[in-house]
DNA sequence: ATATGTGCAAATTCTTTGCATTAGA
DNA sequence: TCTAATGCAAAGAATTTGCACATAT
C-alpha cells in the first residue's frame, strides 16, 4: 500500500540521500553520531512518515533512548533534512526531505494506511497568500479518507451482523 | 486583524446560529445544558478558532469546569456543530461549522493571528482522491506565514541591533 | 581538550477517564 | 423520576527539560 522507496530499485538514492544529508550536518557543524546516522538512515530507506516511537523501534538495537530520537529529529527539522506531518491524530510524523517536490498524503482513517500524492494544488494559494503580504508562507495539506480495502472490510461484517 | 462575526454588524446571524445549533442539538435528543449554551455563545459570537483554554476563559465566570469545556467540544463535534482545526503546535481549536461553505486559516508564525480564507482550492483534490477509491474523503489545509505587520516589527528590531 | 550530544529521570502540557453528585426532560 | 451531564481528582500520553556522563572533532 505505501511505496516502496524510489523509482527504481537499486536502493541507492536513499544511499545518496543520507550521504548527502550527513554532509548537510557535517557542514553546518553538527557532529555525526550514531543516533543521527542511525535515524537518517531509516528516514532515507523508507518512506514513512513515522512517529518517534516508530522511527526508535526501526532503529538497530540500543542505538539511542527513546528521546534522543526526539532531539534528532528536533536538530534534522531545524536544518530541514526531516519534515514533520500532522495527521490531526495529537502524534507528529516524520519523513525525510527530499528538497525536491514537496507532497501530501492520504491518510485511511481506518487502518491508517498512507499512501504519497506527488502533486500540489497549494501553489496558487501560497502566492495569493503572499500577495495579501506575508512572507515565509508554507502550508499544511492532508488528506483523510477510507481506503477500497476498509471498505470492502466494513460492508462484509455489515453483512455478518444482519 | 481577525474578523467580525458576519457579513453585516447586527450580531443577528451569530443568534440565528446559536438558535438552530440549539435546535440540532435538542432534536438529536441532547439536553441542553449551561456550559452547553455558553460554549456555542461564544463560538457564534466569536469566529475564532479557539483552543479549550481561551473557550473556558471566555465563558461567564462559573459556568463550568475546564473538563466539561473538553466534553461540551467532543459532543458538538460529534454532530458537526463543531470544527477542529489543527495550526500544528499540538494544541486543537474549535470553531463553530456553519455548514455552509468550509474555509482556511492563515496563521502568522510570530504573532499567532489567524485571518480567515473563504476559498478552498482542495475540491479536485479531493475528487481525484475519491477517484482513488477512498471513501468519505476530508482534508485539513492552513497555511502559515509571517504577516505583514510582524514582518516590520522584525525590520525594526534587526535596524535596532546594528 | 572541550564543547556537543546522550541517558535517565522527572517535569510539563494537553487531554481523557472514573465516580459520586447535580440537574435537564 | 431517571438518565444524561458535570465537577473534581487522578490517570494517560506525547513531548520537553535538567543534569551528570560520554564522545565526536
Amino acid at each position: 500500500m505505501s511505496d516502496p522507496d524510489g523509482p527504481h530499485p537499486h536502493g541507492c538514492c536513499g544511499d545518496k540521500n543520507l550521504e548527502h544529508a550527513l554532509q548537510k550536518l557535517r557542514i553546518l557543524g553538527y557532529r555525526i553520531t550514531s543516533p543521527r546516522k542511525e535515524i537518517l538512515a531509516v528516514l532515507t530507506r523508507e518512506h514513512g512518515p513515522f512517529t518517534v516511537d516508530e522511527l526508535h523501534k526501526r532503529l538497530p538495537k540500543n542505538v539511542c533512548d527513546p528521546v534522543t530520537v526526539y532531539r534528532g529529529i528536533a536538530t534534522l527539522e531545524e536544518v530541514d533534512l526531516v519534515r514533520r506531518c500532522d495527521f490531526g491524530d495529537g502524534i507528529y510524523r516524520y519523513e525525510f526531505n527530499t528538497g525536491e517536490h514537496h507532497h501530501h498524503h492520504v491518510i485511511c482513517r481506518d487502518c491508517s494506511s498512507v499512501v504519497t500524492l506527488d502533486v500540489c494544488f497549494a501553489d496558487g494559494l501560497e502566492r495569493m497568500v503572499r500577495q495579501m503580504g506575508y512572507s515565509n508562507v508554507t502550508h499544511t495539506l492532508e488528506i483523510f479518507g477510507i481506503c477500497a480495502g476498509c471498505q470492502a472490510k466494513r460492508k462484509r461484517s455489515a453483512k455478518t451482523a444482519e
